[in-house]
DNA sequence: ACCTGAACACCGTTCAAGT
DNA sequence: ACCTGAACACCGTTCAAGT
């Protein structure tokens, strides 16, 4: 039998673990978990309270609808990518080698975590509707667009719209990493990986640019 | 009043307009409406239903489920795609110049059907258990492939791996479709369009192949 | 303030029954 | 052979009611 509890353990008490604890924090921890073990296709809200325990209309005090709760597991996927990639930006100095480590990075995060991706580039959550989200992904972005000016700043790169040249990279990884999540590299017989299928490209990128 | 109607000519009655005719047929047409009207989002396997004109369980007599009748309006869009590489491919001779025009084309293609491209690329559809869909995108990516070598056999492309190169530039026109689609370039603010984005890579990709 | 229970509308899917 | 009608399980969402 479970020991008995101070009136101050009471959140802790297994028969009602989050009722009184924070279940914002617990959705969100659920939700990242479900995705993670049935990808976005068997993404449910009603699970998702099932597993914290608490009723079906509960989360509604919390998020406005499933898409606000899919919209909060997309900022937490764009917070790892951003670390991810500060990761591979360590210790990094030619621009071109520096280019192709965040390249690789990001699409070995994306295909290692296919399932939060999908959710961060999927079509359940508008992203625009959704401030905090953008700028979690505007951060990580920027990780790419400061390595640019870097370079440029050095002389290394030749580039009058920093921009352009950060969306023709961005093109690349997301959709090498999208083509190989959805199995239509594999469906091609195209047999290299998707991280070098990047990397070779963004040398092509740099290079003519240098 | 309806003019009346000679026995042979009963298919074609107001009151039950499909449910003797092809309603295979009606269903994909059906479905392809919905989709370029609400988006992949408010697809409904009912709704398509309903605008044929039948219950929702007639559909099951033509297709497996839901995914299977999404693979039809997939398979749709992957010919589509294809006739439009083939139109933007004629006429072409040097390799650079061939390889941008079928980026741009790509890109053009799906940024202006993108509700179609939302349901080939999506996660509502596993592509590869459906042969016919498959096929249906090799053929398209083949068009790719065959500029390539031409390039290749004419001695303006050296490349030892031509299904690297076509992934790698496949990664590329379908990551800015995507991210012009999901409204992700907006969001970040880069004002160059996919096309330009994927144009001005693709230059600089044949050329370090060159 | 936060959560439950019941309810509603809607969907995907199945199946016996009709023609 | 093809379609209907009714049924089932399940969801997202709302809301009055409980603590």
């Amino acid at each position: 039998m479970p020991s008995r509890q101070s009136p101050a353990d009471k959140r802790r008490s297994p028969a009602a673990p989050y009722h009184h604890g924070d279940l914002r924090r617990a959705l969100t921890d659920a939700a990242l978990m479900l995705v993670t073990e049935q990808g976005p296709k068997g993404f449910t809200l009603t699970e998702v309270a099932r597993r914290a325990g608490v009723s079906a209309a509960a989360p509604y005090r919390h998020f406005a609808d499933k898409s606000h709760l899919l919209a909060t597991v997309a900022e937490l996927g764009f917070r790892q990518l951003h670390e991810a990639l500060l990761d591979a930006d360590r210790g990094s100095v030619e621009s071109r080698e520096r280019l192709v480590r965040l390249g690789r990075a990001y699409v070995h995060w994306a295909v290692t975590h296919h399932d939060s991706y999908l959710v961060m580039f999927g079509i359940e959550v508008e992203r625009g509707a959704y401030p905090d989200l953008v700028r979690a992904a505007e951060r990580a972005f920027g990780v790419l667009l400061e390595a640019i000016n870097a370079g440029r700043e050095a002389g290394a790169l030749r580039v009058d719209d920093p921009r352009a040249l950060a969306g023709s990279l961005w093109s690349l990884v997301h959709g090498a990493a999208s083509l190989d999540i959805g199995g239509d590299l594999r469906n091609a017989r195209i047999s290299t990986s998707p991280e070098t299928l990047a990397a070779t490209a963004i040398t092509a990128m740099v290079d003519a640019a240098a």
